[in-house]
DNA sequence: CAAGCAATGTTGACGGCGTCAACAAGAAGG
DNA sequence: CCTTCTTGTTGACGCCGTCAACATTGCTTG
């Protein structure tokens, strides 16, 4: 988005002298997202970040309630990213019919990159995402290309009995289920067992699926 | 395994004036299965579980070599349960080409029964599942349901170029994909818009992998 | 049956955490 | 320049996981 222009209006790092900071939020999120794909959920702490970002422990509670709300922060990152990352990966394909793999190979790429903004994506660590506004629609967005493809792809078939919601739920549970048990590492040594690498797989699962879809 | 004789040789709860528990390690995981399912893995304190089960803050550390081998012994409970429920659900179904769509949803049953014990169960509470080789077997045996209710339907079918372990890996992926989704509320409000009940969407996205393994 | 030893439980302490209340430094506007 | 609001700091509280040192109990062996 913004390049860091001559003036400098938007330090990332607290100049040591500096009383106030001048864009702390901004810092904040950027520190924690560091610190999060470093050491990952657990190791993560606000006293942490704030370190990083070279304030003192309480100075984040004037941007951000609690810890819930700067996770929050980092998670609406995490979909901008993600819903990104599957635009780039559908302009590179021309031929409709392999959309859904396109995505789904994309979605699990995003999971392998980025683990610890996956979980804190989905997981539970913000407990009621509908606190957070911003988050949802971030959301809501990435959502909302998978559902795109999935009633092209529904479309284009002679389906006309399946629930394109519904197909759309299923499409994003599988690619989404892949993604967690891989960063989980249930799938690492099956897959080694049966000579196979994880684009391959999911080539293979969404295929079974996009099948599915045709009758 | 062991059920409770007559004589009670294994007290859950220490009674007054005993210095010695009998059963703690036991105890302390029937403890921890009690507050999880109540409070949630962030509310989960190795503290709190020995309060519950009388002991001193210290005590569970003479059982379990620190907290997460004590989550590592509720997550294999976890996988044991499902595993039961599972061949519990299929007993019930005569039909194979059923089978699928009926263990998916007890898959789904279960998740939403016991979602904190699911969570630890795969998330990243237990960073390295390898070290608990109890764990390892329970979570390989509920796999195996599932692996042989998928070769069983592949090699009903004349799809002879389909591999069964990777066909195994998309139902897995599907089913636990749609339960983490539910748990973490992104279905929710998407099931309502569509008047679908999560039995039905489980129904129906099965389904619609069953048929692609068809072809 | 007694002595000793291993197993099991307790006490007290350490540093780290999230968060709150009280205070201080700078910015903004009259 | 003086007031007022925003933003950052200090210090404290009660939790947490974990360790070291100590106490109690029960088993084994002579």
């Amino acid at each position: 988005m913004s390049s860091d222009s001559a003036k400098n209006e938007a330090p990332l790092k607290k100049k040591k002298g500096d009383y106030h900071h001048g864009n702390l939020r901004e810092a904040l999120t950027q520190a924690a997202i560091e610190l999060l794909e470093a050491e990952g959920t657990q190791a993560l702490s606000l006293r942490g970040v704030a370190r990083r970002a070279g304030v003192s422990q309480t100075a984040p509670y004037r941007h951000f309630a609690d810890k819930e709300a700067l996770l929050a922060s980092v998670a609406q990152r995490g979909f901008e990213l993600l819903k990104k990352g599957q635009l780039e990966a559908l302009e590179q394909i021309d031929n409709r019919a392999e959309h859904i793999s396109e995505v789904g190979k994309s979605y699990v790429r995003f999971a392998l990159a980025h683990p610890h903004i996956l979980r804190l994506m989905f997981g539970p660590d913000i407990s009621c995402k509908g606190d957070y506004p911003d988050l949802q629609v971030a959301a809501g967005e990435a959502f909302g290309v998978i559902q795109t493809l999935v009633t092209e792809q529904l479309s284009d078939s002679d389906a006309t009995d399946t629930n394109p919601m519904m197909a759309t739920l299923g499409a994003w549970s599988l690619v989404h289920g892949i993604s967690t048990l891989l960063l989980d590492g249930h799938l690492k040594q099956k897959l080694e067992s049966g000579e196979v690498n994880v684009e391959q797989l999911t080539e293979m699962i969404t295929s079974i699926y996009s099948r599915g879809l045709k009758t």
